[in-house]
DNA sequence: GTCGACTCGGGTAATTCGGGTC
DNA sequence: AATGTCCGAATTACCCGAGTCG
């Protein structure tokens, strides 16, 4: 139900070509193509995908199964998009899920609107269904692994870093081991043009202290996702705050397991319910980043 | 901004190279090529990268593919490598690290031997270190999680695995957050090959049997670097075993914590001290993959 | 009916194609 | 045998005012 075709910028935008070699090709029936009574085309998925089939182009960018449209937001395609994500991450394909991934970033979409929209909810009803015993244990692990994997490729599509960017360094203490919540903010604080680093899972607090002294980040951040005792956390946590705060450093949270019960009774810098909050404290923390770090580049 | 494919000018560029000669290499087959409708070549960078290893060659201006300088094997040798590597890892250099591995790479080293010999080593070198208290826990942590994402990186330049290539799925049992080794595993399998895939750290015993009977693998791998009991171990272990067992599946089992003692009381299809060892023996597990998916070659 | 965002059409500049030759 | 350069023809990308979509 979502719309069975697309426009021409969408589809140029899922083929890596530009809008004018698409109508080109509509326009020598290349294509198959309706028109909107105003004139403009509008071009069936299935089309799109039988082309990109016959002419071997599929190493083209994304794939057309859930075309985004990067500005228009539609709830029905965000849906769609999110089916498909979940459904491709159950069932552990992988090529399925870097298309769907890389494909919207590479398309136009930003990455924190992939992460927020589409990944974090996919997680979610994965974890609802692993809670009903509808899937085993290994498919959501198996969902994780891939995920991050190929958020890490993702990652390695973000312009790089500015030499002078602000930086920040973050992950999750002892005893939580998921990666991902992790993985994900530092990849929405480098798109939002920080230096961010994720120094992994399972961090013990002395060491992060030490860390905190030592790399003298802007910002530190930490995923909560599970917490063994909350009387222990909040020790450690509150230690951590104090060396955060002698030291001018930010402490940004978040995580599922922050009930807000739980942050009345913790300080902190921000919290951040999804990744576009901890984006805009980031970059109220900072300068919104002039960009155009473009270096100036010039082999020869 | 990078892309999955370029222009036979890009690549040109890129390699050094006339785009005439890249046009007659591809026409020869030697590069996978796709073609936009209007016939203007279009090349995967993954197959760029394939072929400069094969071939020798050079990539003299890669910041054009978006990758990192090679690096030149003779350049210098092992030892001053993994010192190279090591003090990289060390100090948390995102970018040096990178040009390490995905250079290494990209000169023409065997990914396994990049892991066997340079990062493998590093490891145990700070491991060493960190036991000794001369680095911090932070800085382990940020070497490990920093080297998993370039490796993650390194894995997205392995050819693809042929359709009918053996599956391979593994990783870590309960208790056990080291993702490196599992990480590496997988990597030197997809060399081989072979259909590899982790799912990850910290599994339950009963979902990995799950996993065995819904997935059917060829080969089923445990990495064990810490063991919180070495009876749990064993008894878990047993039973997984077993399940292999039953339905024809290969055990791989390696790791530091597998003393020769552990070893005398487990059953396994193949122990590996090293990623060499298991590859040799997915190898004799399963046809040394003729390969040669490319077809038409003929370079006479 | 207004309005912002998008698409249409067509023209132009920049690339790429294939082939032939050095 | 292999590579680099040159050529006209074709293809692609970028730009613009007018009209359409939602």
């Amino acid at each position: 139900m979502t719309d069975t075709s697309v426009t021409t910028r969408d589809a140029a935008q899922a083929l890596g070509v530009s809008q004018a070699s698409l109508k080109r090709w509509c326009d020598r029936g290349l294509l198959p193509v309706v028109r909107t009574p105003g004139g403009h085309r509008r071009l069936p998925i299935s089309g799109l995908v039988q082309f990109v089939r016959d002419r071997g182009l599929e190493i083209a960018r994304p794939h057309v199964l859930g075309l985004p449209a990067p500005r228009r937001r539609s709830a029905a395609d965000a849906e769609t998009l999110r089916r498909a994500m979940q459904a491709a991450l159950e069932s552990g394909a992988e090529a399925e899920t870097r298309r769907l991934i890389l494909g919207s970033y590479l398309a136009g979409t930003a990455a924190v609107e992939i992460l927020d929209d589409w990944v974090a909810p996919a997680f979610r009803a994965i974890g609802d269904r692993w809670a009903h015993g509808e899937i085993a244990v290994y498919e959501e692990r198996r969902a994780v692994e891939m995920c991050v994997r190929e958020l890490h490729q993702l990652r390695a599509f973000l312009p790089p870093a500015a030499p002078d960017a602000p930086r920040a360094i973050g992950g999750t203490l002892a005893g939580d081991p998921y990666s991902l919540p992790t993985t994900m903010l530092e990849i929405a604080l480098r798109e939002a043009g920080w230096h961010a680093q994720s120094y992994g899972c399972g961090l013990p607090t002395g060491t992060l202290v030490e860390a905190l002294q030592a790399v003298r980040p802007r910002l530190l951040w930490l995923s909560v996702s599970t917490l063994e005792s909350e009387q222990q956390f909040l020790a450690d946590y509150a230690v951590l705050y104090a060396a955060a705060l002698k030291l001018g450093i930010a402490v940004l949270v978040g995580g599922r397991s922050l009930t807000a019960d739980l942050r009345d009774r913790m300080q902190y810098s921000a919290y951040g319910d999804n990744l576009r909050h901890a984006v805009s404290f980031a970059r109220a923390l900072c300068p919104p980043v002039p960009d155009a770090p473009a270096a100036p580049e010039d082999p020869r």
